[in-house]
DNA sequence: GTAGGCATTATTGCATACATACCAGGATGG
DNA sequence: CCATCCTGGTATGTATGCAATAATGCCTAC
């Protein structure tokens, strides 16, 4: 729904934080990458001030670490600190998902235009557009809570864990995690909150596996 | 004027955000009141820019808010928001306390000198001053654990609940508090995981409880 | 040839200045 | 009398400029 000017208008440190954040997310910026102020003020034609306040934002959620008077550097990722984020995922999912309730009709059939447009992303092979609409689908999910505390923490941790994602092989993770999507849908279909519980704790621990290789293969 | 030591002590943007913080914990500033920035760049002698990137520091961490193109608010409380607030921390602080390793000989011996300087500052109804060493304390506890980003999240949970604490009736609290960390510094000394996990439990329910009746008093 | 010190350079951190959006109150017209 | 629009004031949002700090490269001495 279009409304009021609020979202973009003026906000430009936030919109600038979300886009820092998801070329974090889709490895476009590596970890340990320093992230130049006047770079990514050109790069969004604008002044070093809102970048600042973007990157400083982004400090205190975890995805970029500040050293003073040196700058600012896109977050080390190491495999015992994924495990430690995994750990902490499980149990804030597992409120979040315990306190959702049931979509009508109207918002079910919205997720699933949303599951059959990822499985195309997927299938056509727009990875990067397939991890931002898979932030997207996931956020909706978790807004059916209105446990809006739980979801808050439950969409940071998330971003933190996204990161990691694009180190992941992609061959292997596709297919499985677009069946992953559709038994979500099912579960929300049916009302069945154990089954919904099992598939976000099994899909989550596959791909939490499929990370941690990744990471001690590369001696992260 | 203040001269520049180097170090931390040029990070305006940093010391400002935690005074800020503290004031919020203490209930000096209370929630929903409006954060102006140049009152702030005034009372703490700099510019607009530093007091801007710690307000927005506190808006990711969720103690204050912030309305577009309004300002920024502390965050207003409701009895629902610290349940589920409370409801996190008992879990990851869980998962903090069975990760943390025995402190040595030295380290308990600095944990029971900061727990009596806790309990003098009680007696002596420095308030104020405990509710800071207070923290602190928590904050020496968690990081006996070499999981760093549990730590991390425990700590941001406790800076969100404990603006709460100013709302409470100090008289009940007191006593009861400065029992309960002396029982954790014997589960530390006893090296008793289980108790410490109870001691840790039984006391952040009772706070919460106390918390929520109050919220619930004043139609939070 | 290498290690150490000094000057240069580049980048961050903060202050100042300007532009823009919001809100309250009153004038105006119906 | 009420609704609407305008306008002044205030606070926020952004741009630019300057000072301080860390990185870099060169030069010198051994």
């Amino acid at each position: 729904m279009a409304k009021k000017n609020h979202d973009r208008s003026t906000d430009i440190a936030g919109t600038i934080a979300e886009k820092i954040s998801e070329l974090v997310a889709l490895g476009v910026y590596p970890p340990g990458l320093q992230l130049q102020q006047v770079e990514l003020a050109e790069k969004f034609s604008v002044s070093r001030v809102p970048v600042r306040e973007a990157l400083k934002r982004l400090a205190a959620e975890g995805i970029v670490e500040h050293d003073l008077n040196r700058g600012f550097f896109v977050a080390q990722l190491s495999s015992d600190e994924a495990r430690q984020l995994y750990r902490i995922r499980h149990l804030v999912e597992g409120e979040v998902l315990a306190s959702i309730e049931w979509p009508s009709p109207t918002q079910l059939a919205a997720l699933e235009k949303e599951t059959d447009r990822l499985e195309a992303l997927m299938k056509s092979g727009k990875h990067a557009q397939w991890a931002i609409a898979h932030r997207e689908l996931m956020r909706k999910i978790f807004e059916l809570s209105s446990q809006k505390v739980l979801v808050r923490e439950a969409l940071r941790l998330l971003s933190l864990t996204d990161r990691y994602r694009s180190l992941a092989p992609p061959p292997q993770r596709d297919a499985r995690n677009v069946a992953s999507e559709q038994h979500v849908l099912k579960a929300l279909a049916a009302r069945d909150r154990a089954r919904l519980l099992r598939v976000f704790d099994e899909d989550r621990t596959r791909i939490e596996e499929q990370l941690i290789g990744s990471l001690v293969a590369r001696g992260m």
